[in-house]
DNA sequence: GTGAAAGCGCTAACAG
DNA sequence: CTGTTAGCGCTTTCAC
């Protein structure tokens, strides 16, 4: 095993375990030529410092933990991914707590034991330093235990209140989808919107929902209640609810905004299902920047979420070493239109 | 902060900080009632373990370390999240460690300083009792490294010598593939196969290209290379592959396997753009079991990945827990045949 | 700039 | 079944 211990590095080095540790971890109080010695006679020891060892010592773990409502669908885990850069990056591994989404039907008192031992239990081993929440929607409760750490904190994607947040702009977001629509020439746009099934709050749907309302009413269109539905954030969704928007043949919309890729994706499913041609009888625009969106000719607005994760940690590092140098902090996160092959100026325009 | 400690808990219960440790973590040897009385004062306390003191104590971190090649792709974090739930029900936290792919034409003495920062330091600071890899190609350097370690490692998907693999028959794989389309009546079927870019030892492709060579051998077929083609494990890799195998269209196959549902998911987009009808036209299979497979109708082999991560994790437990019960590991990994609309008998059979 | 020494909070012998 | 007693391997005052 590694039976190599900072002893016997000081012992090599000729100094005492004090220095060794200080020499390592970078510390200023120690000469030049010391921590030569020192990290020679580490690297000829191949030693590294125990993570328990120094954890216990100092308080600090060198660990974040990322929070994810799901484990497996690539938005999280894209921002988890770009997380990872930055903090292995920096020194930090990370660890993952999958954060049980409640429900919206279980809100009556439903309890959830995994969620709850979580926030009860595997939060309080003091095994990370820092967390990362991805667009979570806590309790009051459960932000009070977050807050009770007293260890920084920083959430992605969806703003809860008292923690800092990083997210796009969900308005501008589907203003721009929206606005690009319009002009092309596109008067009647219907929105095929996501839910989530334990959004409590309801921030990125009702946000996407704005801004199409917005755009439309900024361009002196009516929103129209037939014009807009929803389905969870899956292809799935995406397809019922543009078999809903797209139902009556004799008036149908000539574009359609989904609140993400993978929605937009079950829209051109459906579209193909009724015989319609993309764009000539119908455009579709997305929101994510979801790779397969590029085969499939997807015009979408990319929120680059590797980049968002990226951005959370990096405001986590300026908050667990503050004397370290940072860039400047991002507070603006970027979207882009990618124009593809399925938006064009509709038919009859 | 948390600064209920054991001694806390020792004092309101009455007992020594030992008794408490033991109450705590199970051992049988505490009276019911010393452990009743131990577990209320805790619980009133709110104390929970260090998992940093406990760790350096005991010698285990009660995390497994899961090493992957990707961070966002659907199979891996799939994978992942099978794992994670065993893991964390039984009281491990999981801890991601990502393994950059050694490109192919990187292997000439190029390196990955992260991958190496990875083997040579993150690994040996005892934050995991345990190491998951997932689908991956190690040197021979770092498999040395990983056992002298001299903690359990259970690879997944990727056999490594000298650890202990689960993995699906990818032999067994195609053939069922294979033989589904032969029993429709196809008799000229094309592969198009997945290349990693990183894949030192070429596994997978190889197992189901054999899979593949064997059915057609077994119908009596030949094995044609232009019905062969391949293509990264992506969308785009499918469609190109597809593009080269329909390319001629006055001999085209009949039917298309895919080495993955991403990558089906191409060959339907070439199909399409080449006016071909599924399945009237050409039948399509994959493999994985990708979530968009139903909408889009995509017949494929189920691999089920969240099941593999979850049997790696528990072939992980059985050593990391030798006196707990566990059930009787999972040696075969289940797939299956789900039948779908892009599989159909070929029109002139 | 460096060393000595006192823990960090818990676990694991070893007694009893 | 339970208490006493050493550490686990490192970090960090506090001196010098």
């Amino acid at each position: 095993m590694n039976n190599v211990g900072i002893r016997k590095v000081a012992e090599l080095a000729g100094v005492s375990t004090a220095t060794v540790s200080r020499a390592l971890a970078g510390k200023p109080s120690v000469s030049a030529s010391t921590r030569a010695r020192v990290e020679e006679a580490a690297k000829e020891l191949g030693y590294v410092v125990s993570a328990t060892a120094s954890g216990l010592a100092s308080g600090r773990t060198r660990s974040v933990g990322v929070m994810m409502p799901f484990l497996n669908r690539w938005f999280f885990t894209s921002v988890m991914s770009g997380a990872h850069r930055v903090l292995n990056d920096a020194g930090y591994d990370l660890t993952i707590y999958h954060c049980e989404p409640n429900r919206l039907d279980d809100t009556q008192g439903v309890h959830n034991p995994r969620r709850e031992r979580l926030f009860q239990e595997s939060l309080l081993r003091h095994r990370v330093d820092a967390l990362l929440l991805v667009t979570l929607s806590l309790t009051t409760t459960e932000r009070d235990r977050l807050h009770a750490l007293g260890k920084p904190v920083v959430a992605i994607d969806r703003p809860q209140p008292d923690i800092p947040t990083f997210a796009v702009d969900n308005l501008a977001v589907a203003k721009t989808a929206v606005t690009h629509l319009l002009e092309l020439g596109h008067r009647d746009i219907a929105y095929a919107g996501g839910v989530l099934p334990y959004d409590l709050d309801f921030q990125v749907p009702v946000l996407r929902r704005a801004g199409y309302d917005t755009a439309l009413a900024e361009a002196g269109l009516p929103v129209r209640s037939t014009r807009v539905a929803e389905g969870d954030f899956t292809s799935q969704g995406g397809y019922s609810a543009a078999m809903k928007l797209l139902a009556d043949p004799h008036h149908r919309p000539t574009a359609i905004f989904a609140a993400s890729d993978e929605m937009a994706y079950g829209v051109l499913m459906a579209a193909r299902e009724l015989d319609l041609r993309v764009p000539e009888d119908l455009s579709v625009i997305g929101v994510d920047g979801h790779p397969m969106g590029d085969l499939l000719g997807l015009t979408t607005i990319d929120q680059h979420p590797a980049e968002q994760g990226a951005i959370g940690a990096r405001a986590l590092l300026v908050e667990l070493e503050p004397d370290e140098q940072h860039p400047p902090a991002a507070t603006r996160l970027p979207f882009e239109l990618i124009t593809r092959r399925s938006t064009a100026a509709p038919r009859t325009a």
